[in-house]
DNA sequence: AGCCTGGATATGTCAAGACAAATATAGGTG
DNA sequence: CACCTATATTTGTCTTGACATATCCAGGCT
């Protein structure tokens, strides 16, 4: 028996959907889309098993169908479910794994319950190159910050992080850079971050990195440069960072469209 | 003067959207959202420009809001586009690079004009150990089958990719695999792959990775472990890949939502 | 000059309905 | 038994309409 051990269909769960509340300033679609995600994590939904129809799930929650849709493409679109025409809604296989969101590594090891330190390495105003330039779209040679951070966690140094910002940035606080990350800093700013490229690669630490890593020299390191914009799509941050592989690694969550 | 070389608003670009076809099998949202990532892409559409709202292009195109809604947010998940509540649609700043999608490094090679190879290197039916079976949700000790393949471009080895897949594919055709990559040839069986989650790391090469890849011993690789599953929820592929760094890196886009 | 308010603008959310297309199932036909 | 066909099921697409909410801007008051 080569079987595998997919589960056929299973009855959709109990009433766990009778708390929705229309007059909360959270989304209804939002809401029904908490409630399914919660149901798949914690197993009452459970693996392979089909969920309810949108028709009847329209009509056992009182909701329309438009709205129903688009909490199931919340969970969709994270990975937890999958849908096909004329069959149905089935739950994805495996764990499920924290998706990359967009959050630094300083959230990153809040979420995971250890204690976080940053350092401020170095922070200097200098003239934009040509390739901060384009990247951050400011002019050549304008003033730009650049910081250097080593990032801790327990103790043990995780990450170097080098970042580029452009001449609005130039006052940033620099007791808070040390307490709360560069991120919360910007968002406390006023500015909202929306979209990030990412490029992830790997090289030798330079003498350096390896030095403040605690590695041996030319010891390999996992890279990650971005760039950041904000809600009115201007270039906010460039960091290029270098990770301890054996403490960091990135996990990506792909949907096919 | 330290302002930065926002665009401010624009006018929206000539008739690009007059050649939609409603009896297409392609959906108007897809067509729309083609055109609009388009004129960004060739510049019609400048950084940092405002594009025209909703219910104006809705008017203008003859089609109803949802569909030129679902339009834009396509462009904006891409992150093209980012928008704000009561003020608009804009462009994003930074040159279009292309998003990490659900494609074998084969599909990228052929994307990038490379003249990939496939080389393979083992091929085994073996007993599915404890780590195997969960991650592909297969019984512990039944068949599955382990390829073992160097891919190159242009005669270069780039990347060491070990594949364990369940007892459905044992029959796999070996001859397609040297010619077509492992997704070409699940696809090709009826298999659409809809999900991928994935770690991205780096370590030191192996004494293997490091003859195939024609590295020193011990120099870095980056490392991408991935679980595809397909349509139905089902785990179809568990991939332990192994790159040469300077030849290969991932590009991601995060959107906040 | 500074602050508040109201209007204009644009996106965000929700509803109800209609038809299209893909898939599985059951039944009939050769 | 094999093949084809009709039908039920389910998601995909598109429309029209309404109201909520966030933001900016201009005008008026203090």
């Amino acid at each position: 028996m080569a079987e595998t051990t997919t589960a056929g269909d299973a009855p959709f769960p109990p009433e766990l959907f009778m708390d929705l509340d229309r007059s909360s300033p959270v989304p209804l679609y939002y809401q029904v889309a908490e409630r399914i995600e919660s149901a798949i994590t914690s197993h009452a939904l459970p693996a392979g098993s089909r969920i309810e129809n949108e028709i009847a799930l329209s009509e056992r929650l009182g909701i329309s169908r438009p709205t129903i849709r688009r909490a199931i493409q919340e969970v969709v679109d994270k990975g937890l479910l999958v849908r096909r025409r004329g069959i149905g809604t089935q739950v994805v296989q495996g764990q499920v794994t924290r998706g990359l969101e967009l959050t630094s590594l300083f959230d990153d090891l809040v979420r995971g319950g250890q204690v976080p330190t940053t350092e401020l390495l170095s922070r200097e105003t200098l003239p934009a190159s040509a390739a901060v330039a384009e990247a951050l779209a400011v002019p050549l040679g304008s003033d730009t910050l650049h910081l250097r951070r080593l990032r801790s966690a327990d103790g043990v140094p995780v990450a170097v992080l080098d970042n580029v910002l452009p001449a609005d940035y130039l006052d940033l606080d620099t007791a808070a850079l040390q307490s709360y990350g560069l991120y919360q800093v910007l968002r406390s700013r006023g500015t909202t971050m929306r979209v990030a490229r990412q490029r992830i690669g790997a090289r030798r630490a330079s003498t350096d990195e390896s030095e403040l890593l605690e590695l041996e020299d030319g010891a390999p390191v996992l890279t990650a440069s971005r760039t950041v914009f904000d809600d009115s799509g201007r270039a906010v941050e460039l960091g290029t960072h270098c990770y301890r592989p054996d403490l960091y690694s990135f996990d990506v969550t792909l949907v096919q469209k």
